[in-house]
DNA sequence: ATAATAATTGCATTTTATTGCACGATATGC
DNA sequence: GCATATCGTGCAATAAAATGCAATTATTAT
C-alpha cells in the first residue's frame, strides 16, 4: 500500500469520525503503529490534522466550542486579521465567509465598533455575539459539519437577496493563473454567490495557500479585489500578482 | 479515550451548562475524577474555562445563577428533555426553538439517530453539530443576541416555506386561559411562525412557568398539542390543563 | 539490465505521557 | 467544630512516542 493511499484514508477517517486511534487504523490497513504514527506526524506538519496522545484529531473538530476554537498558523492569521482591519470602516456592511482567519478577524473587531456583519459561519456568529454593537445576519441554510459553515439552496437564495460593501472571502487556494479553488463543491456554490452579493472583495490568505490548487474552480483572480497575506510587500511570492490588478496587503 | 476528546467534552459542557462538576464528568466519561481534575487543570492554564472548588465554570457568561438553583432547573430540564426524546422518531423532520431545555433535548439526541432538525438557535445548531447524522438546518435572519436565535423577516420567511412532524416549543409563560406568552415581541413572532409551520407542537415547560404570564401573547393553550413538565402525572399543578385537548407528558 | 542510492517499513529499546490510586492537606456545609 | 468532600502531590502501572537499526522496496544512474 503506498504511503499516499494511507494518507487519504486517515484524512478520510478524520472527515468522517473526527478522530482517529492510531491502533485502529493499523489493524485496519494492517502497518505497524509506526507507520501509522510516521503518517500522522508528517500529516501534522502539512496541518491537515492535528496529532493527540494515541492518534488524531479533526482540525474542525472543536465542533462543540467554537470559541475555544484553536486556530493553526495563528501568527501568521493574526498578522492578515490586523492587516483586515484596516479595510472596515464604522457603518458598512460586511460579509464573513468562513475558515479561521475570518474567524480571527471577527475576534479583533473592535467592540465598539458599529457594523451590519452578514456570515454563513456558525463559530463566527458565536464569535459575533460578544460584539454589542455589530449586528449580526446570519445566513440560513444546511450546515456542513465539516466546515461549520451553511450551504446548499436556500443559503444562496440568501445570499442572493444581499448586496454587501466588502466581503472577506477566506480562501483555501490561490493560484495566479486558475484563481481561487476550493475542495467542496458546496462551498464554491457559496462563495461564488457572495462573491455576486459584494461590491469589494478581499481575501486573506496565507501564503502558504498561494500557487496551491483545489478540485473547483470558484473564480480567477481578477474578481479579487484585494489579496491579504502575512508575507511583506516584497516578498518574491507575490511578485505573481503584482502585474495583475489586484491590491496586495 | 482521547485527552482531547474528553477537553472538547468538558469544553462542551460548560459551554452549556455554564458550570460542571468534576464527579458529574467523571461518571459520564467513565474515567476517575483525577483525571477530569487534571483536564480541568489543563483547560484552565489554557483559559478555556475557569477552575473552582469541586468543577470549572464558564469564562464569559452568565455565572450570576446560584449554583444550587442551577443545578435543580438543569435536573427539570434534563428530565423533560428525556421524555421529549420519546416523542421523536427515526426519520422525521423536526424544529426546535431556542432555550435551554431544547439544548437539553438536542444534547441527548441519540447518536446514531436519523434527523432532520431546523432550528433558529445558534446554540443548539452549534450542538447538532456533534450528531453525524442529524441533518442541521439552520433558519437565517438577525441574530438576537439576548436570546442566540435568529429573528425578523428573513428568520420568519425561511420558517413559512418549511413544514415539520414536531415543533418543540420552547416556553417562557403558559396560562391556562391566556395561553404562551412571551416577553420579547419578535420571538413572539418568530413563534407564531413556527407553530404555523408544524403538524405538531409540542411544549417543554418546567412547572414554575405555569401559570405566569408576559406581556405578548403567542397562542393559546389549545394549539398546544402536548405540554411536557418534570411533574409526576397526578400533580395538582397539572388540574388546570386536565379537561382541555392537551396531552401531558 | 544492473548496481548504487534513497525511501519506506517493522522491530527493539529507551524515553516520555497518561492514568488511577493512596495519603495528607485544605476547603465546604451544617 | 465536625463530618464530608475536594485538592494537591507523589508513586507505580500502563500506554504511547521517539529513536536507532536492519530489512525491504522504490528510484535513479550508468
Amino acid at each position: 500500500m503506498l504511503k499516499e493511499e494511507r494518507h487519504q484514508f486517515i484524512l478520510n477517517e478524520v472527515r468522517i469520525h473526527n478522530r482517529v486511534l492510531l491502533t485502529d487504523i493499523a489493524d485496519l490497513l494492517n502497518v505497524s503503529v509506526d507507520t501509522v504514527r510516521r503518517d500522522i506526524k508528517e500529516l501534522h506538519s502539512a496541518e491537515q490534522l492535528k496529532k493527540v496522545h494515541g492518534g488524531a484529531i479533526s482540525l474542525g473538530f472543536n465542533n462543540y466550542n467554537p470559541i475555544g476554537k484553536k486556530i493553526y498558523s495563528l501568527e501568521k492569521k493574526s498578522r492578515i486579521a490586523e492587516k483586515a482591519l484596516g479595510l472596515i470602516k464604522e457603518g458598512q456592511v460586511i460579509l464573513l465567509s468562513g475558515g479561521t482567519t475570518n474567524l480571527e478577524l471577527a475576534r479583533r473587531l473592535p467592540a465598539k465598533i458599529k457594523l451590519t456583519c452578514f456570515t454563513p459561519s456558525l463559530p463566527i456568529a458565536v464569535q459575533l455575539l460578544t460584539k454589542t454593537n455589530v449586528e449580526v445576519i446570519f445566513i440560513g441554510g444546511r450546515l456542513s459539519k465539516d466546515s461549520q459553515i451553511t450551504v446548499g439552496g436556500s443559503a444562496i437564495n440568501m445570499l442572493s437577496e444581499i448586496k454587501v460593501d466588502i466581503c472577506f472571502l477566506g480562501t483555501n487556494s490561490i493560484h495566479p493563473i486558475e484563481g481561487l479553488t476550493e475542495f467542496d463543491w458546496e462551498i464554491v456554490q457559496m462563495k461564488k454567490a457572495m462573491i455576486h452579493s459584494s461590491r469589494k472583495v478581499v481575501s486573506p490568505c496565507i501564503s502558504e495557500k498561494i500557487g496551491s490548487l483545489q478540485r473547483y474552480k470558484i473564480c480567477g483572480v481578477e474578481e479579487v479585489d484585494v489579496l491579504i497575506t502575512e508575507l511583506e510587500p516584497w516578498d518574491v511570492k507575490l511578485d505573481v500578482f503584482k502585474n495583475m490588478n489586484i491590491q496586495l496587503m
